[in-house]
DNA sequence: GCGACAG
DNA sequence: ATCTTGTCGC
């Protein structure tokens, strides 16, 4: 898939102030409500599938078909990105692809997608699948500017987005993340100062538990989970909850994650 | 000036 | 994100 809105692509070469004018620009044009076309709970499961290599599979493409949900990670060697979409439906690998670019600019927080972005754009290029829903791996409306790289991926391809992050980049918890919860517990993550485009109190995303230890003294950390265009927080987190499968990271993202480090070590 | 900051 | 062995705990 290509862009739709071509002016939003992310351009290395923008000065800082300019970036930043982009992304209010984009939380501008950003859907934080639901036009999914599907329900957030009708995402079937399946064992945990092989791994390795699998075969591309193509589904007669019916219309109202379990939804299609692609995963978007990123691996780097020296100064190039290798970006990978792992599609799944039904727990099932349907395609994967990857795409390498080289990084213009260093990591600087709040601006990711200028670093990141040129690869994954390449990547959704390779993508023959037109994905009903993109799980990408940081921040989408928790975000200084409500513009995190889920959504400005999100935005720029007209795809439903979630951001999936490790960890908080902005916002308050309406309770400490530093407890133990147990699994499924949702805590939300609220604008405050920081966040200059909406006002304090907003829910920008959740801090969700998708899986913890049973009993003893040690602890997983919670996942950050957002919107990133044309999704709820609560239908973020829903879907998010929705794939993930024994793991603290959702499906799509974990073999995301496997397949830009496979990827990675093919790139000279 | 200092702190804080996805990947 | 990345550099990396062993190690603690289930």
């Amino acid at each position: 898939m290509h862009p739709v809105r071509p002016e939003f692509v992310p351009d290395p070469s923008l000065s800082q102030a300019a970036m930043e004018a982009l992304q209010r620009d984009i939380a501008e044009a950003a859907r934080f409500e639901d036009d999914l076309g599907f329900s957030p709970q009708g995402i079937a499961h399946s064992g945990d599938a092989p791994d390795g290599k699998q075969t591309t599979l193509r589904t007669g493409d019916g219309a109202a078909d379990p939804p299609l949900v692609a995963g978007v990670d990123q691996a780097f060697v020296d100064d190039r990105a290798v970006s990978a979409i792992v599609v799944l439906q039904n727990g099932e690998v349907v395609e994967r692809v990857s795409a390498v670019e080289r990084t213009e600019i260093p990591y600087i927080p709040g601006l990711l997608s200028f670093r990141e972005g040129g690869a994954i754009l390449a990547a959704f290029a390779e993508l023959e699948t037109d994905p009903d829903v993109v799980l990408v791996d940081g921040s989408g409306r928790i975000h200084f500017r409500e513009a995190g790289l889920a959504t400005h991926i999100g935005v720029t391809l007209d795809v439903p987005a979630v951001g999936v992050a490790k960890n908080l980049l902005c916002g308050t918890p309406e309770q400490s993340l530093d407890e133990t919860y147990p699994e499924g517990t949702r805590i939300p993550i609220t604008a405050d100062d920081s966040v200059e485009t909406c006002p304090d109190g907003t829910v920008i995303g959740h801090a969700l538990q998708t899986r913890q230890y049973d009993s003893p003294n040690r602890y997983i950390n919670p996942l950050i989970v957002s919107p990133g265009h044309r999704v709820s927080a609560g239908s973020a987190a829903a879907l998010v909850e929705a794939t993930a499968d024994g793991y603290k990271l959702p499906e799509p993202t974990r073999l995301a994650d496997s397949y830009a480090d496979e990827a990675k070590e093919s790139v000279e």
